[in-house]
DNA sequence: CCCGATATCAAACAATCGTTTGATTATCTC
DNA sequence: GAGATAATCAAACGATTGTTTGATATCGGG
């Protein structure tokens, strides 16, 4: 009871006294907390909300499984604590990535081949943070999982996570094939950009079975950024991007 | 009281299934069956293997919670017949578009404007199979989990349903590009082109929160297949297929 | 040194899980 | 009509679920 009231004044706690010093008390409740989202994050990424029980994760977080209620409140607000931990984590990934687009939007003014080298370097960023396990480890397929099976708190990913980079790529769309910023082309096709760069991620099983590989290398998440890149700038009517995205080079 | 309601029910019960009586014993086993493989597939489909219990489907399906141990032998082994019946179910909707597919491409002979019409009508029927409800309720959402979350039935799903249709989309897309029919450039646009006509179905809940829908309606989806279509043919080469899919007939 | 605050844990809670059992009902064949 | 067979159901099984409780441990400030 008492948590939930904290959890709303925690800004104001935060503010109030100094980072990493709290109240009296017996420490270590930050560290517990950070393991237990750790470990929800990694076991919901993989199982969903009903695939794991409360108990494992206690103790893949090496903590009783009582202290997940004392720290969150429930195992749905668990959920709702690691949704929001994964909007942090994916901000530093997301955040430059949006702002170095908007720049070389307004630098690139409408010339058809820096959009192209602009569209083919945002494509290579977006496929190597899906693809690559060594960025985020389990946030990634967390989104996914949402995306494909939203829960009550898909609203709040959209809104603080999914917007901001759809907007900026819907930018870029809109410049490259001419539509309106706010049409329905321009929103359908920005939308299903980005589901072909989490397109590999999220049907990864299918893609092993079907190429006949055993997990993906950075050899095969190359390949497949080369083989498909110069093609999904053809879908946004902008010619292949020469030096970065080459075909042989 | 009770011995009366339930007589007067048993009653209806008799009068109402009088079929497929096959062998000794008392009737109604196969009804039962359906009734069963039908609940557990829309569940299923809906919240995951984790996401319903035993009882739930039963009550769906209108038995008692030992009768889907009775016919099926337990949990997994019912999961395990949902996706032999997902298989069946789909054989109608997949082998023509594949043998009409066969036969295109053949009269085709390379002319590209040909193909062109070709791959459109193919994404069409996919799109409007996956898209559209009133074909195939919880099929389609099955399949989509399976690609996303992948069970221990995942192999037996691509070997009877999935491989099919891709190696004939596979033959399109070789023909379109070039590539070798089984080289790694040709599967990965195949899985691509697919995924793409899936993606709309798999991440509904996305695109109708960025587009402002409330539902997918048939405008909708011909609004979204008008709008990819042309984008996803230039993905292979092709041309844009004039009088399938225009731009603004 | 003690007191309030914070954190942790073992134990128990009621509810639900998938499954099994045993009895009963309904239909067939002979 | 008797026996065999198939189907259905209520009840109960042990295990596990999410959550609560009460006791205990560990700190800072008085």
């Amino acid at each position: 009871m008492e948590r939930i009231e904290e959890k709303e004044n925690l800004e104001l706690k935060i503010v109030s006294m100094r980072e990493g010093t709290r109240g009296p008390g017996r420490p270590g409740g930050e560290e517990s907390r950070a393991r237990i989202l750790e470990a929800a994050g990694r076991l919901f990424a993989d199982r969903g909300f009903d695939g794991v029980s409360v108990r494992e994760m206690a103790r893949e977080a090496k903590v009783n499984a009582a202290a997940i209620n004392y720290h969150f409140g429930g195992k749905e607000a668990l959920y709702h604590g690691v949704l929001k931990k994964l909007i942090e984590d994916t901000e530093p990934l997301f955040r430059p990535l949006i702002e170095l687009l908007r720049v070389q939007l307004d630098e690139a003014d409408g010339d058809r081949n820096a959009l192209a080298r602009i569209a083919a370097g945002l494509i290579r960023s977006l496929m190597m943070g899906i693809l690559s396990r060594r960025t985020l480890r389990w946030q990634m397929p967390m989104m996914l999982r949402e995306f494909h099976h939203p829960s009550g708190e898909f609203g709040m990913l959209v809104r603080d996570r999914i917007d901001p980079v759809h907007d900026a790529v819907a930018e870029l769309v809109s410049v490259s094939t001419g539509y309106e910023r706010r049409a329905p082309e321009t929103l359908l096709l920005t939308a299903n950009m980005i589901a072909q760069c989490m397109a590999f991620g999220a049907t990864k099983g299918l893609i092993l079975a079907r190429l006949n590989w055993e997990d993906y290398t950075p050899e095969h998440i190359n390949f497949i950024i080369r083989t498909m890149a110069p093609r999904m700038l053809a879908m946004i009517d902008l010619p292949p991007a020469d030096p970065f995205v080459g075909g042989e080079a």
